[in-house]
DNA sequence: TATGAATGAGCGTTCATTCAT
DNA sequence: AATGAATGAACGCTCATTCAT
C-alpha cells in the first residue's frame, strides 16, 4: 500500500453529504493539473488555490503535503500505466516489444507533465510519498515485463526494474527542442537487447 | 581538504597584493565545492559565504552570478574532460571504446558533484552561462568521438552529440544506493552500437 | 493616537470575518502614517510592519507597492482637499481668495506629512501611482480655481495648474524651524496677482 | 568659516610634492561632478571612484563624508554665485533687479546639478556640512540684496534671506518637462515686490 | 599614501504554513 | 468544513565603510 497520506478520498465517492467534498476534490485536482502544466509541480500552493477558487487552507486540508497533491493528480495516469503492463504483455509474443510499448506510455506520461520527471528524482524532503507511490505501483509492473523478456532470452539479464525506471524517468527531465527523450529511451532499451540472434 | 580539484586557481597569479585575493578565491571555491556537495548548486549564497568564513559581498565580488561560481568550481574538471576526448581517441583503435571511456569520465565527474547534473538541466534563468560553458566546451568533443565511431561503422549514425550528452547528464541525476548511473549509461551506449558484427 | 486622519477606513466594510482584516488595515495605516512622520515615506517596509506589530507579509498583502500604501495613508486628506476646492470657490466673491485658502489647505496637508512633499517630487520608480493619484485628483481642482481667478482678472493668466501645484509642493519640502513654507507659498501666490489696482 | 571638514586642499596648490595630491583631487572632483550629473549626488561612492580611476579609499581619504565631496565639487560655482551678488548690486540702480539676476544665477546653478537641490533640503545626516557651507556662503549675499531692495522700497520688508534661499532651492527640485523652476522663482520674487509704485 | 578586498547590515520580496473566524 | 489573513524565515542583492597590504 502506498504511503501516500490520504486515507480515504478518491475512487469510491463514499456516501452521504461527502458528495460535496468529492466534488471539491475534483475541482482541486483539475486546478492543480492545470497549474502543474503551466508552472511545474513546484508552483506556489497559492497559485493552485487561486486557480481552484478556494483558499489555501482547503488545499492543505485535502492534501497535507505537496506530494500528496501530485500523487492524486497523476494517480489515474499511473494506474493506467500500471494496468497497461500485463495487457501489453498478453497481447504480443515478444515481451521486449511489450516493454518498449510500456516504456513509451511511461514516457508519454512524463513528458506531458512539466517538471514531474524532475520531481520524481528530487531528494528534497516532502517528495517521499511521491516516490513511494510511483515505485510501489510501477516497479512490479516493470519487473514483470523485464522478467518475461529475460525468460525468452530477448534481453540480457541483470538489469533491475527500479534502476530501469529511474533511468527512463531521468531521461525525461527537461524540455528542450533539441532533445527528444523518446529517442534516448529507445537507445537505452536497445542496450538491453540480447546481442544473440 | 575540499574536493575542489583546482590546485592552481586562475590564469596568471598577477602580482602585488593580489596574492591576498587569489588566496581568497581558493577559499571561496573550496567552500563552494563543499557546499555544492552538501546542498547542491542551488545552495544559498549565504551558506557558501558562511562556509568560507567571508561575507556575502565577497562572493558577489568574485562571482557576480551563481553560474560564474559554478563554472569556476568545476572548470578544471570540465577542461580535463574536454582534453581527454582527443587523447582517448588517439590511444585506441576503437573510437567506440574511446567514447565509452570518455563517457565514464564524464559520469565520474557528474556523479561526484551533487546536484550538478540537475543544474545542467535546469531551465531556471541564471544558469544559462553554466549551460553555455558546458556545451561549448564538451559538445565538440563528444561530436568528434561520435563521428569517429560512425566513420568506422561501430555505431549507428543519427545520434546528435548534444542529445547524447544531455542523456548522459540526465542519467546522472540523483543519488541513490539502488541506482547506478554508470550501468545505465553503459546500456545507453550499447544501444548506439551497430548491430552488425 | 496616530495622526492618520482617516477614521472610517475604506469603502464598504463588507461583511463576515473581513471585520478582522479591516481592523488590521487601520492598524497598518496608522503605523505607516506614524513611521512616515518619523522616517519619511521611504521608510523600510520592515519598520512599518514592526510599528504595526505585524509581519512584512501583511503589509505586502494589503499594499503590494509602496505607492499603494502612501496613497492609502493620505487618501482621505487628498479627497478632502479636492472637495474643498469647489466649496471654497462657491463661498466667496474672490476666486483668488479661494485659491489662497485652498493652497493653505494643501500646505497644511503637506507640511504635517514628513517627507510626503519630497516623495511627490521623487522620480524614483514605484512612486508613479502616487504621482498619478495626486495629480489626477488635485490638478483639475487647482485648474478650476486658477481659471476662475483669471476669469475675473484677479491674476495674470499663463500659469498652469500643474506647475503651480508642483511649486507649492516643493515649497513644503523639509522641516526647519527657520523656514515657514506657508509664508513662501503666500509670496508665490502674491506673485500671481494681477498688478491692476 | 565653513564647517566643511577639509582643512587644506583646493585653491592654493601648497608646495612640495603636494602637487601630486592636488592633481589627484582635481581628478576626483571632475569624476564626482561627472557622476553627479549622471546619477545624482546620491550616486554610490564606488561609481565615483571608478570614474576617477582610483580606489574608494582614496575618495574617503580626501572627502570623509559625501557632503564634503559635494561641497568641494560645487565650491567654485558657489563662490562665483557669492561674488556675483555685490557685483550685480553695484551695476544697477534697482536692487530688486539685481536680486532677480542673482536668483537667476542661483537657479542656473541648481537646475544643472541633478539632485543637488534635493540634497540641499535633505535632512539626512551627513549633509550638515553641505547645508552649512551653502548657507554660510550665500545667506549673507542674499541678505545684502534683500536689504538693499528694502532700503529703496522696492520690496516689502519682513522676508528673511534664509527662507528665501530655501524657497528658491526647493523650487528647483526635480526634473520635469512640464515644470519650469525659473518661472516659479520669478513668481516668488514678484510676490516680494512692493505693490505701491 | 593609495588601493580595493572584505565586511555585513539592511532592503525588497516571496511563500510555505498556521490558525482564528 | 472552508477561508484567507497573518506570520516570519529565507533569499538575492547593494553599498557604505573599514583596514591590511
Amino acid at each position: 500500500m502506498p504511503t501516500t497520506g490520504q486515507s480515504e478520498s478518491e475512487e469510491k465517492p463514499t456516501r452521504g453529504k461527502r458528495a460535496d467534498a468529492v466534488r471539491n476534490q475534483r475541482v482541486l485536482l483539475a486546478a492543480a493539473a492545470e497549474v502543474f502544466v503551466t508552472s511545474g509541480v513546484d508552483a506556489p500552493i497559492r497559485e493552485i488555490a487561486c486557480q481552484a477558487g478556494v483558499g489555501v487552507g482547503t488545499i492543505y486540508r485535502h492534501f497535507p503535503t505537496r506530494a500528496d497533491l501530485v500523487v492524486a493528480v497523476y494517480r489515474h495516469q499511473v494506474e493506467a500505466c500500471a494496468e497497461a503492463g500485463p495487457t501489453l504483455l498478453a497481447g504480443t509474443d515478444s515481451p521486449f516489444a511489450a516493454l518498449r510499448q510500456w516504456a513509451d506510455l511511461f514516457v508519454d506520461f512524463l513528458v506531458t507533465k512539466h517538471g514531474l520527471a524532475g520531481a520524481l528524482q528530487s531528494d528534497s524532503s516532502g517528495f517521499e510519498a511521491l516516490h513511494a507511490y510511483f515505485l510501489d505501483r510501477l516497479v512490479p509492473v516493470c519487473a514483470q515485463l523485464l522478467d518475461a523478456a529475460v525468460a525468452v532470452d530477448e534481453i540480457t539479464p541483470g538489469t533491475q526494474p527500479y534502476e530501469l525506471m529511474r533511468a527512463i524517468g531521468n531521461l525525461c527531465i527537461g524540455h528542450d527542442p533539441h532533445y527528444d527523450p523518446r529517442r534516448m529511451v529507445e537507445l537505452l532499451l536497445r542496450g538491453l537487447r540480447n546481442p544473440r540472434p
